[in-house]
DNA sequence: TTTACTGTACCGTCCAGTCGGTAAAGTCAA
DNA sequence: TTGACTTTACCGACTGGACGGTACAGTAAA
């Protein structure tokens, strides 16, 4: 059984990867069930099984892409969603967990533009999860210049989201390091 | 003559705002010949005229974009793009010619979102544009300081591209401001 | 035998691009 | 100044292909 779980798990990601690079390869506008499918190693139908449409697809690829960032940040500064909750720590949080995630993969957002392109409704918990970050550099110390940081960051995002080909892993490390540094410096 | 060329251009002006106003309606995805023509009051073949191909039509509509920017910013602070020219100057216009363009229009750059959706390479003069105002504003007296107020305005421009519903041109002009001081205050 | 999953064949729709028109405006020779 | 021709701007029917989604048949493990 648990074997079993794990296969279709693998099967789910494994689609939701292929989503990804399918996007990537052919733009947000091309990727469609076919490709992803061949992409993701199984056939159209078997696609259908997992997620019973386009739409679901594309929902769970935004899904997926928040739901590991808010477990990443969970697991770095717990409770950083709570007003009360500690905002420097959740913040330098963010700025690792963001950092990492766009240097590590190919990519990791180009799913997510495929949804936006579908249908911009589809991206709404992206965006829910990007005002509760923003809320939180807000409860910093000094809201306004880590106000300024949060918006450094939407713009390396934007940067890498655009021009993937100009991808470099270094550079976007060492900006995000550079975010961190002077956050920690702006807030005392 | 004069009156046919104007009619002329004001029917291809026409035919790129209602590709900007489609996608931004229904979706870069869902950007069709048939919509952007009704949109623009005219038939396909009509636009097809204008625009031989859907591709003729994605390139015009950014390649509009990328000019825009460029004029307003020669306007304000001619020769920025020169490696010996003023480059607090032209960093300022590209703040005060950004924060306009996205204030004034409902989100002007949706037609730039369905030409990226359906191939990213069409956006490849916005991405060289994009490189010149970053060299511009690390020409500035303070580089690092200057290149965070660039990431900073990116990182605007992608939340209003992402998130077109929450489009408080208020609150645009008002942060568009703020890095305007920041800069000069931080560039002494 | 049931459940979980995969593959294939097919249908209907949407859409880019083609093509054969039309109508008005311009050009120009006689 | 008129008639013949060309150019410009635009229209709308049609076609061929791509794609989302359905139906159903198959398979392998429990």
């Amino acid at each position: 059984m648990s074997v079993k779980l794990l296969e279709k798990t693998d099967t789910k990601t494994r689609i939701l990867e292929a989503a990804n690079a399918i996007s990537l390869k052919l733009g947000p506008a091309h990727l469609s069930l076919e490709g992803v499918a061949a992409e993701a190693g199984i056939s159209k139908g078997g696609l259908l099984y997992h997620f019973p449409s386009k739409q679901a697809l594309l929902r769970a690829v935004v899904a997926r892409h928040v739901d590991t960032m808010r477990s990443d940040m969970d697991a770095m500064a717990p409770g950083w969603q709570r007003p009360d909750g500690p905002a420097l720590a959740g913040a330098l949080a963010y700025l690792t967990v963001g950092g990492q995630l766009l240097c590590q993969s190919e990519e990791p957002m180009a799913g997510c533009l495929a949804a936006m392109a579908e249908d911009p409704g589809f991206i709404a918990p992206m965006l829910a999860f990007r005002d509760e970050v923003s809320a939180l550099f807000r409860r910093c110390p000094d809201p306004a210049q880590a106000h300024m940081v949060f918006l450094a960051t939407q713009g390396i995002i934007h940067i890498c989201m655009t021009d993937p080909g100009s991808h470099g892993g270094q550079d976007v490390a060492r900006l995000f390091g550079d975010l961190q540094t002077l956050l920690v410096l702006g807030q005392g």
